[in-house]
DNA sequence: ATAACCTCTGTACCACGGTACGGAGTCAAC
DNA sequence: GTTGACTCCGTACCGTGGTACAGAGGTTAT
């Protein structure tokens, strides 16, 4: 049994934004009826940290909320469905980022280089 | 020499998004003192195109107008400075993706299985 | 010379994901 | 029985990256 403050350290956010999340729907208000004392368990904490997690697979806090939803209807289906189309987005996300990195890492090498031209880091993307 | 419309069309952005940049700094307001008559060139068009692409590298558009004014003084060390910053910040966007993509391909997978337990892309993260 | 269509400036508004703050209640320690 | 640390709820505010719209004026075709 912890405290918000408690729960809110435990899962690497602050207090508000555990409030933010509950308003939300991402996370339960506990059902306790007296203020200054409602407690949080390890449930909240695990779906705190899935939250974040999933934050950084790229769904967004209203995909996320759906997916919790999907748990308490068990709707296998639909949950595929989001993880593929996530998939496919992470792809595509993945491959722009490599693509990125892949000129800036030239680009920067070229700048070093230091011939007698402009930089590099701003032609390159424009002109070349 | 292209009106606004132009360009935005050419850059895949709408006319605001040119303005909105404009304000930003990241493009030339034309020097022309006829409203109605002011044009845009090639150089506008490969400066609108350089800011989407160091977008999807991940420069924020205060970064990106960093670059452009780094461009005008040549200050090729803050620029390298700069690009090591974002290939390392890259670097670990791309592997937490990696992670995710992982992570979520393996969940729709046992989810596809169909077991007998609650659908693993639920409990998976937070438990898992 | 007038309509249709463009330009400009300025301000307001939007979604997203928080962050901050005021006011009121509660609980434990002293 | 007051201080201090915490809780709650509600509402307002923030940065980022746009998007919309109003109002005034120039340009083009008929």
């Amino acid at each position: 049994m912890m405290r918000i403050s408690e729960l809110a350290r435990a899962g690497g956010v602050g207090v508000e934004t555990v409030r933010f999340y509950q308003r939300k729907g991402l996370l339960a208000v506990p059902r306790g009826d007296a203020p200054a004392g409602r407690h949080y368990d390890e449930e909240d904490l695990r779906r705190l940290r899935y939250v974040k997690q999933a934050q950084t697979a790229g769904f967004t806090l209203a995909e996320i909320a759906e997916l919790l939803h999907l748990h308490r209807t068990d709707d296998r289906p639909r949950a595929r469905e989001m993880a593929r189309e996530r998939i496919a987005e992470l792809d595509e996300r993945i491959a722009e980022l490599q693509a990125a990195r892949q000129s800036l890492a030239k680009l920067a090498h070229d700048c070093a280089k230091g011939g007698a031209g402009p930089c590099p880091i701003l032609d390159a993307f424009g002109s070349g």
